[in-house]
DNA sequence: TCGAAAGACTTTTTT
DNA sequence: AGTCTTTCGA
């Protein structure tokens, strides 16, 4: 296939600076990789100096295998593919002397994260989860324009603000104590040395002698920091994204470094792809038609030569149950009539809880679906128990880690013994596993209570020095079946079924987990500590190599639908407040929802139909919400709507001022 | 110390 | 409504 100017431009233009602004299905990823491709073959660049940055792992993976198939593995050796996140945990573990940092750091989720403020603003907040929250998204905001405690306490204006940055202190603290890094550090951490370390920048600057970033509308200011530094003067980068598919605002993600860029590389070359090679020419003008009422960095108008297609349905439903079964319904016999298979489709949703009762509409379908994205798996609360040994083998600082598993299964230490034991580690200002070595303790804990805690801290240092001597799948093995962890599930699981349950997804983590330690032909071996924060990335998850062959119908939510494409989509729960959220509208964030409408509408490669409840239960209380506002703003005359043959006056009238709205967009822009 | 039962709280999106 | 937490009784 060949590519067209566009493309070719984004490809060819290596000297300096590129942004390539790349509209829904517009081909981005074709032109990543065959840029990198370029690269290799013809500009003499070695893979291994070659860096492709993208948000989500699933990204990551694709990117790598597409390279793959073009290059061949042996020339795309060494390329870095990576989310940003994996990409500063790499730089930090080859600089960790440099930063002064033990190996084996342990990384918080974000769970660990709640988990230590909540615990460490017991006396201010008392548990108050909005508090908490407002804590850690400030702390998040600060790390992200990289900000660190001391800055942030001189900045603090009122006195609220600088209570919050002496939390932001101790927090921090506490993480150096446990030796641990949070996700936000990921990023910050590097960016900081590269910024004050000349030889590591150095270093760093000659390892990565091309830089393409993937999604650049999604990255935030320290990210952009990075980017700067990584490329450095001689400006040799490309970055690809596309203003209209922000949707990762809050947390963070600042569109305005598309414009930014601009300014801070003079020489930018810039390139618009505006041929769409993924959908119908219906569904890409409702599209460009609902997007048109936001503004907007750059303009740009997507086209289509694919035809028109079929127009776009409403459906109705009773409620949220009908809901379920009627997507599945109207998927089964539109199956059943094209003669496709169940991977060909698609149900999006807003939230993660709306994909329960399609599940169970499948399921009693008989249909096989898979569910991506969702943090089901690693919440799990036997993946967190095993999660927690292997992080405290690894660290065994990490108090968070010790605290969940030193009683599971039990071993005789309970909350009299735990308290004692924190007691004594707080005032020597050391972590719990180390504190129960000390010969001080035993003035404040004696006879059982003590000899069950030793006991379970020198098996943990003897399996830890056993790993160590590089027998670290065996060390694994032999922690598995030393804690008798498959006797404690039978005994602490309702139903046998659900310690079987339970017992298989252990299973799969440690298939996962000596696989990572092996190596395969595409990754390298692993270490210990590096499979250990690898996997609280969640970076590894689909390695299953069936996942092509098999046929399941996709169910995710809008935001990581993102990059993705299915001929046939269906997006459900179309109403105010769900798809806009209420918690926008109520913000006054609703152009961010528009966009990831957006998003979920430019997945659809030759149908869609949207799904809107007339009523929904929410906490137990029904109610009947209106449909959602896009579907107004929609060009009402590529939409059917389901037993509507006359529009009511009602509807009249809202089409009437949803396309005036459009209209006056449409202007402003103009202006 | 453990399991059942009542009670609280939930639903925005992710590395 | 469903899930996670706390509490109370054995």
């Amino acid at each position: 296939m060949k590519l067209n100017p566009g493309q070719a431009n984004a490809v060819k233009h290596i000297s300096g600076p590129c942004l390539v602004l790349a509209g829904a299905g517009s081909g981005k990823t074709r032109v990543i990789t065959l840029k990198i491709a370029h690269l290799v073959r013809q500009c003499g660049y070695q893979a291994r100096h070659i860096a492709a940055v993208t948000f989500t792992n699933k990204a990551a993976r694709e990117m790598k295998e597409r390279v793959g198939q073009t290059l061949g593995r042996k020339e795309a050796r060494g390329l870095i593919v990576s989310t940003f996140h994996t990409l500063g945990l790499t730089i930090l573990k080859r600089e960790v002397t440099t930063l002064g940092m033990k190996a084996g750091f342990t990384l918080f989720d974000d769970q660990d994260s709640r988990a230590l403020i909540s615990e460490l603003t017991e006396k201010e907040y008392d548990g108050d989860k909005d508090q908490i929250n407002l804590l850690l998204n400030q702390i998040s905001r600060w790390k992200n324009d990289l900000i660190l405690p001391p800055q942030a306490i001189k900045m603090a204006e009122s006195g609220g603000e600088q209570i919050l940055a002496m939390l932001y202190e101790r927090y921090q603290r506490h993480l150096t104590a446990y030796n641990a890094l949070d996700f936000d550090d990921l990023i910050l951490l590097p960016t900081l040395l590269l910024k004050q370390n000349e030889q590591v920048r150095q270093r760093w600057r000659d390892r990565i002698r091309y830089l393409l970033v993937d999604e650049y509308q999604d990255t935030n200011t320290s990210q952009y920091e990075l980017v700067k530094l990584l490329v450095g003067e001689r400006a040799r980068f490309t970055v690809v994204g596309d203003d209209d598919q922000s949707i990762y605002s809050w947390r963070g993600a600042q569109p305005k470094n598309l414009a930014l860029l601009q300014q801070d590389f003079p020489s930018l070359e810039v390139v618009k792809l505006e041929q769409n090679y993924r959908s119908t020419g219906c569904i890409l003008n409702a599209a460009n038609i609902l997007i048109a009422n936001n503004d907007h960095i750059f303009d740009k108008r997507l086209f289509s030569e694919l035809g028109y297609g079929e127009r776009l349905r409403v459906l109705y439903a009773k409620d949220e149950e009908h809901e379920a079964e009627r997507t599945v319904a109207e998927l089964l016999s539109h199956k059943f009539m094209k003669r496709t298979s169940y991977k060909d489709y698609a149900i999006l949703y807003r939230g993660n809880h709306q994909s329960r009762l399609i599940e169970k509409s499948l399921m009693t379908n008989r249909i096989p679906y898979k569910i991506s994205g969702g943090t089901s798996f690693f919440s799990r609360a036997e993946i967190k128990d095993m999660m927690s040994y292997l992080r405290l083998l690894v660290n065994h600082d990490d108090d968070n880690a010790f605290l969940r598993i030193v009683n599971v299964p039990k071993r005789e230490i309970g909350p009299a013994t735990l308290e004692k034991l924190g007691n004594y580690a707080n005032m020597r200002g050391i972590s719990l596993f180390a504190a129960s070595f000390e010969l001080g303790l035993e003035q404040h804990l004696t006879g059982r209570g003590l000899a069950s805690l030793q006991r379970f801290t020198r098996w943990m240092v003897e399996l830890a020095d056993f790993a160590e001597k590089g027998e670290t799948i065996e060390a694994v093995r032999q922690l598995v079946r030393d804690i008798n962890y498959e006797e404690y599930l039978y005994d602490s699981s309702p139903s046998p079924k659900a310690a079987e349950m339970r017992m298989k997804n252990v299973s799969e983590l440690y298939r996962w987990i000596t696989g990572m330690l092996e190596g395969d032909d595409l990754d390298e071996a692993m270490t210990l500590p590096e499979v250990v924060t690898r996997l609280t990335l969640r970076d590894m998850m689909e390695r299953n190599e069936g996942d092509d062959e098999s046929d399941q119908v996709q169910l995710m939510t809008l935001h990581s639908s993102k990059g993705l494409e299915f001929p046939y989509v269906f997006m459900i729960g179309m109403e105010e407040g769900l798809l806009p959220h209420q918690s926008s509208i109520d913000e006054e964030n609703v152009d961010e929802e528009r966009r990831l409408a957006y998003v979920g509408i430019t997945r659809a490669q030759k149908e869609l139909s949207f799904i809107v409840c007339r009523e929904r239960r929410q906490f137990g209380e029904s109610f009947r919400p209106e449909p959602s506002r896009f579907l107004y703003e929609l060009p009402q005359d590529d939409l059917i709507w389901e037993g509507k043959t006359q529009k009511s006056k009602e509807e009249k009238k809202k089409t009437g001022m949803a396309h005036l709205a459009a209209m006056k967009a449409m202007l402003n822009k103009d202006k």
